[in-house]
DNA sequence: CATACATCGTTAGTGCCACTAACGCAACCG
DNA sequence: CGGTTGCGTTAGTGGCACTAACGATGTATG
């Protein structure tokens, strides 16, 4: 009975050729891991990565409509409705009505807030840092250019076609 | 009314800097889109990610059990009923019971099953191609090399703990 | 040989993530 | 004023990843 019986990747003789060869599925993989490392933390402390981006959002571009906040945080705004709920149940974030504009809320970080994304931020620095272990500085730089790019170009062209 | 307003990445200003600071985040931003792609073109031919992984493992390694199946492709034996359901019913495997142990079956796929996976093989090669177009060749191979350590450091240590 | 244990396929259900549809209300625009 | 657009909300879908349990069948052990 192995210990870690339950490796879904990079199983060696196990793991097809084409999959190998495949660029799509080695981010898929590494992303897939790099999540689930990310994903596991943040619940370590009772938190999803919406909820973090949520947060974040607020932390770096202060209150904001749902809308406004569904589009920075790439969370969609039929998402957010429960995100929210939660965030406010634990008093990270508050929630009323905008006077200039009786459609819309305004979300407020409140203290813990604050306090919570720096948590959060900090976790997930150490996810970073434990995901990354095996790379000098320069390559992960390198990693990180090399990524930036992709990202970049997927990100500009209408993919959508 | 923008075409592509539902760009969900790399909003220039709006998105939060710690977002581009951390690899997590990179790393997963630029796997959904490479996902999303690539899930796009499956779906275009009717296809998904599991349907690829099943066949791909049996054109690698032969007629299986499902057990075996599920082990080389990372589809759960559970999830993996339906998917083969699927397969069936589309003609690309058939499904028999094993002579040799009546608890398994024995998968095989058929010459459309065949035809399916050199289909869809073509298919992600493209996406590759479309997905890393800003990188030359060495480029390609340097993000490769990098990705494969990260993946196979995540893979080998019990990042359970 | 009988009994305990492991393995196989299967069903059901959970949870996260991404996304669509529709609705009622408020605001803006001509 | 009336139509359109934007807002928050509810409900529901589908892919993916994973857990729990079960009946049937193998294997191993006493």
């Amino acid at each position: 009975m192995e210990d870690n019986a339950d490796l879904r990747f990079e199983r060696g003789d196990q793991t097809p050729e084409r999959f190998k060869r495949q660029f799509s599925r080695l981010v898929g993989m590494t992303a897939a891991q790099a999540r689930k490392v990310a994903g596991d933390a943040l619940d370590g402390v009772g938190a999803r990565r919406y909820h973090y981006m949520v947060l974040a959002s607020l932390a770096e571009f202060g209150p904001a409509s749902q809308a406004a906040l569904a589009d920075r945080s790439g969370v969609f705004r039929s998402d957010l409705v429960a995100v929210l709920n939660e965030l406010v149940a634990d008093g990270y974030i508050q929630r009323g009505p905008d006077p200039a504009d009786k459609r819309r809320n305004v979300i407020t970080m409140t203290e813990a807030g604050e306090r919570r994304v720096i948590e959060l931020d900090r976790i997930l620095d150490g996810v970073n840092e434990k995901v990354l272990a095996p790379l000098t500085k320069a390559e992960r730089g390198e990693l990180f250019s090399l990524l930036g790019r992709v990202n970049a170009h997927l990100a500009r062209e209408d993919f959508a076609r």
